[in-house]
DNA sequence: CGATGGGTTGACTGCACTCAACCAAGGTGG
DNA sequence: CCACCTTGGTTGAGTGCAGTCAACCCATCG
């Protein structure tokens, strides 16, 4: 069974109530799929976009690269994601996009997404939601990276995936899969590998998580979550109340 | 004459080839206009958002506010922008907006846009495709305030205010209308008004702008562009045509 | 095996934050 | 009218946090 249609079509039932005729629109698509090794890049910037992605397993992150070197990821995808919708109407890539550990990801051909837009525009709307979505964390990064000290700058990050993938079912007991290196964390975060190491290790000293053999073990989510000065409103998810 | 109709009609027009029947639907929309003085809010976070926003004239900013006090700013919007179609599918609004200097704001009832939006996709992809666009700005933003040293951050910036209001013609010479205190560029960039002060007396100094009296002046264009690491592609600023 | 990548830790340094004082301009009220 | 206050900008001194640099460990892998 065709495991692509069905993880889209439960995320965005995540946030919108899509009618039959939604879902048999989404059905017809098309989906290209591929595997991809950790850190293989499957758009680069530059890119003229044609097809649309979406994550079926795994985790994916997107980044800029700028002329001194230096690497700076934008976000991270879970399944269910269309990490680059926002590629649908521009013409050129701005940046990048890649697997973060082993991820399958599904390419859908821009033209079918438009006519199916064009036939169904519920759909549209909740494919349109979902990058209002996205931005809505990019705004928050903004915030988180700019506005907070590091050790609340990291417990947020963690609270921010920790709740995205339980929300998306990924989550089992309180861990969840983050291959995540200690220099990406800090090409998310805006500071030096050494700050990570030593801002990881105090948040690991307070006992709310922990993070081992790329995977993320949240042990007070309460304390992590205030911590982290972490309130989900702007994740726009529907199912609010959480333990 | 209606001035609102126009502006966003010439600001859409800018990325997408309208056709005339987009055009009569955007002249059809109700837009219940209003002045507002510097530093009124208009939106609030939390709002349940049922108009959206079109920025006639002056700057808007939008913003988040933390739990501690601070605020950051997320963004600056000018003449032909809609701020806050972020809002078009939400339920709640996870930021503020308000005026920078004095600004006039229309208001568009979401219901009008939406029943536009079924009758005209393309209309309704141009306004996607603006909503995509300020997403593309965001994570700028991020980048910008993550990775790159104060200098240079705050080039960017300019390069980035400088080259929108250029595109939207509101450039006359070498100078437009930007009426942001130190305090507000510190909280945009992440960075101390004390350092704000000395970063700005530092690029004053290299002869490439100034800002005075609410005028960023650029002198030399071009070592901006280069002190600031500015490369205009994630602002898309071309004409597409649209499916 | 040696090489590589990821993680850990210590020492040093310097940049940007904090704090504080001060100035200029504009608005307000007695 | 002046006195006062507020807001925005400017500057200096001191400090501390996080960046840099470096060494080292460990597991994996060719």
């Amino acid at each position: 069974m065709d495991k692509a249609h069905e993880v889209l079509i439960r995320n965005l039932s995540e946030h919108t109530a899509l009618g039959p005729e939604d879902v048999v629109e989404i059905r017809a698509l098309t989906f290209i799929q591929r595997d991809f090794a950790p850190s293989e890049d499957f758009i680069r910037q530059g890119d003229v976009p044609n097809v649309a992605a979406l994550v079926v397993s795994g985790m994916v992150a997107r980044y800029h690269l700028l002329d001194s070197g230096r690497r700076q990821y934008l976000g991270f995808h879970i399944a269910g994601d269309l990490p680059d919708a926002q590629g649908l109407f521009i013409d050129q890539m701005d940046h990048g996009l890649s697997a973060l550990g082993p991820a399958t990801v599904a390419f859908i051909p821009h033209r079918e997404m438009f006519a199916a837009f064009r036939r169904q525009p519920t759909f549209a709307f909740s494919v349109w939601r979902e990058t209002l979505l996205d931005a809505s964390i990019f705004r928050e990064a903004i915030t988180n990276n700019s506005a907070r000290p590091m050790q609340v700058r990291m417990a947020h990050l963690f609270c921010e995936l920790f709740y995205r993938a339980r929300a998306a079912q990924l989550v089992r007991g309180n861990r969840f899969h983050l291959p995540i290196s200690l220099a990406q964390l800090g090409e998310t975060l805006g500071m030096a590998i050494a700050t990570v190491n030593r801002t990881l290790a105090e948040l690991r000293g307070s006992g709310t998580m922990d993070l081992r053999e790329g995977e993320l073990i949240v042990l007070k989510w309460r304390d992590l979550q205030r911590l982290g000065d972490f309130t989900p409103a702007y994740l726009h998810l529907k199912r609010q109340s959480l333990p």
